[in-house]
DNA sequence: CAAAGTTGTCTATTGATCTATACAATCATA
DNA sequence: TATGATTGTATAGATCAATAGACAACTTTG
């Protein structure tokens, strides 16, 4: 036996689970950087061991891992301060739109195309976009940046008849509201979403440019034209370090 | 140099980055379950460590963690069974409530109070409740469950002034709705929802009964009587692997 | 300048993870 | 019943993760 170093740790970590002790406390604190629970900068390296009741060394694997983030820079003598703070909010509502969504949370606010296809519509998206089974759809895979930093992923589906080329509108624009102009649709609803969440697969690890291990919020929904008609099938997956959706 | 056993592998895992494999193919393996991909059974344990490019034994690391979970089960001479869980879908509208919610997808669902409290409210509290910061609440920490099953945790404050005794109305009762109707409270309104995802806290883990790494969906919501003046300020953790969210 | 506080580097030890190989146990089926 | 396919167990070595202690380098403050 030997003596205790302080009083029991805040926050005890969990061993053996297949998760590295310092990618859990980088993910903490992560979190709580996000919530404001830090001013300007972290605690010093043997507080936060205390906290989590770890070797100092395991904390600084940590703060390693989140400075080359970029969410952290320590300085020798002087401390770790906090680089980037910020959740953004985004909101779902009946009026969902990516770039009116962050505005005034982020400067910049674009989508890229990173892939298309004209494909089959499998029985789900067939039936989320009201069309025959097996009928053309034009699938389109796009990241959605705020201030140059990769924010969601997504995959959306649109009838391959009616919205022929939408790709490139989309590719021009960088925006779904945008290229739907161009057809017509003027004015768009989501009609319903389903929320869920899980580990990122290893593509959106690297598109959304995260760390293995890391949480994506996922969306899917369906947006539907001022008749009521289905016009989009997506599903987004939201990085979920960095956003937090919000329904009113 | 020797001899690379197949061709490349299909999703390539990453190394040295705090997660171990065999929990990161254990995560990719339930996802691929969710897809529907394998029918009712996983392919053979060296089938999927050549589609990884790892070893079987660390395969096999990922399947008992999953069998732990209750996702598989290995069967000697036989093969590795999909025992599949539907997920739970939780809707988030106006009128939320939790036994309603999941009416027809569950036969029994109840509250239990796991500890409450009476204490002063910090500003976020004071703030949504509409009190004066420091104005004394009463904390509920309870636990729903579906059919026996755990599915969500949540920590819920009422004006102690207004909602005295409630703590014990919800432990006779358990349902919220009930509690409340014997304050007057006949109906009530969501008025906004915060929904955020992360890793399980250690002591969610137990409650919910989940394993290490685990994610909840989180929601922070604030729910108003007819004169649109808040009565409940709440959060509630759901594990994501067994509820996903409807927003209509 | 000196002291205190903080981050950076080094060495050593222990336990967890991953790989590799071999063989046992069980099951389905020809 | 014999064979092949599959999961279960055992052992050993290599690498990664975590702890521990000591000290260097740098910054701020008295």
């Amino acid at each position: 036996m030997q003596a205790k170093k302080a009083a029991a740790p805040e926050a005890a970590m969990e061993r053996r689970n297949g998760v590295a002790l310092w990618r859990q406390i980088a993910d903490q604190i992560r979190f709580a950087i996000g919530t404001g629970e830090f001013a300007d900068r972290l605690p010093p390296e043997m507080a936060l061991a205390a906290r989590f009741g770890v070797n100092r060394h395991t904390v600084r694997g940590a703060i390693a891992a989140l400075e080359q983030e970029g969410v952290l820079r320590a300085e020798q003598g002087r401390g770790t301060f906090i680089e980037r703070r910020q959740r953004l909010a985004y909101p779902i509502s009946a009026r969902t739109r990516f770039s009116e969504g962050l505005r005034g949370q982020a400067k910049d606010r674009r989508g890229v195309l990173l892939d298309h296809a004209v494909e089959a519509a499998d029985q789900r998206t067939a039936e989320a976009l009201g069309l025959a089974p097996g009928a053309g759809v034009t699938r389109l895979e796009t990241l959605s940046e705020a201030d140059g930093r990769p924010v969601s992923r997504a995959t959306i589906y649109f009838d391959a008849r009616r919205f022929g080329g939408i790709e490139g509108l989309y590719n021009d624009s960088g925006s779904i509201t945008i290229a739907l102009k161009s057809f017509g649709i003027s004015d768009y609803f989501r009609r319903s979403t389903l929320i869920s969440a899980r580990h990122a697969s290893v593509a959106d690890l690297a598109d959304l440019r995260l760390s293995p291990g890391a949480i994506v919020l996922v969306t899917i929904y369906v947006n539907v034209g001022p008749d009521g008609a289905p016009v989009q099938f997506s599903e987004t997956r939201f990085a979920a370090d960095l956003v937090e959706l919000s329904v009113s």
